[in-house]
DNA sequence: TTCTTTATTGACTCGTCAATCAACAAAAAA
DNA sequence: TTTTTTGTTGATTGACGAGTCAATAAAGAA
């Protein structure tokens, strides 16, 4: 029963399959076969849309990429004054959609890809580029000049607790990590009276 | 030509070849044969000796672990006040046996496998504790009860700082890295006035 | 209606690799 | 010397999986 104009139902099928089935596997050897049954269509098909395996992954993480920007996007709106700002920044990190499992795994296995992959390095280095300027956009106007280093021990702390927190074995409480980036956060602002 | 004693010789020399096979290739699909053959002899041999690939490269964790453990000790050793040991400390861990490439690649893979092999969760989470109980043993001194979640921080920052240099492309330096722990180090111990 | 584009899959190819085994060799023990 | 232990490998098996392709079908265009 072919209807038309199907291939972006099927390509976000497929995406939100992958994170599925990284998340139940735990690596990257996901088979194509069983994130394309997943997403309810043969292996052919995914290939089709596609082209590769490879192609599929980074389709998914460029998807958990933008979920997160638009939250992010969001809570910055809501947020009054530059500390409200940088907060919302450091709490969308640990926001639930990014702190299930499957988008854990997800992110875990993307570093290690990002090691070989030219696409995937730079998809990364994006993602780190945007969260570097989000925090020091605001940082700049409360601690001027030292914003550039705070930045990247903030940036630093969330990728650090992330991994942390994420592969703590069921005690991984995101409000924990999220707490200490915070805290951080206050002694970055109060170290200016130097 | 068979030797005795061989044994420990033959597994040094897989753990060895583990971890530069998997710099080479950059994640855990490396082969038996490749890491033997890097090693100098067949994969029915390293088989023999280790029983699967897991072990293997489980075994070639474990040496990273020990070979940086010592450096801790060493470090420690050399160290004057709590000041200083909290600094070797956080030194080691960017030492240059723990930041060549291989070994950065070695941990990313751990990672990744901590997530579904209940022995590496376990081995991650004997590092993870002894850096912490590293840190709280000479931050208490210093700070008091603050000591525990400063030293939640510092190891977030450590292990953040290394997945970002080790996966920044050529401008990877462990210098920088270590100068933003230190950094949050100064800001921890400061604090203490309030 | 005929043609072309889009959707879809079962079957197949080709390659790879972990793990095992039988067999051989040399040292050491009996 | 015979036997056992230790070291060692080539060859094989058995499974699995990425990617391709030919074929089928429906929808829209000509």
């Amino acid at each position: 029963m072919p209807k038309l104009g199907m291939e972006p139902i099927r390509r976000a099928a497929l995406m939100q399959a992958t994170i599925d089935e990284i998340g139940a596997v735990g690596n990257l050897d996901v088979t194509v076969s069983a994130i394309a049954k997943r997403a309810g269509m043969s292996s052919a098909l995914a290939h089709h849309y596609f082209g590769g395996k490879e192609q599929i992954f980074l389709a998914a993480m460029r998807h958990v990429l933008r979920v997160y920007a638009a939250e992010v996007r969001d809570a910055l709106r809501a947020a009054r004054g530059p500390h409200a700002r940088i907060e919302a920044v450091i709490r969308a990190g640990f926001s639930s959609t990014n702190f299930q499992p499957d988008v854990i795994a997800a992110w875990l296995n993307f570093y290690v890809l990002a090691q070989t992959s030219e696409d995937a390095n730079r998809l990364l280095h994006v993602y780190q580029r945007r969260l570097h300027s989000n925090l020091v956009h605001d940082l700049r106007p409360m601690i001027g000049e030292r914003a550039e280093n705070a930045a990247v021990r903030i940036a630093g702390l969330i990728d650090g607790s992330y991994l942390r927190q994420g592969l703590a074995r069921g005690t991984g409480v995101a409000s924990d990590a999220t707490e200490q980036v915070l805290a951080l956060l206050a002694m970055e602002l109060k170290d200016i009276v130097e």
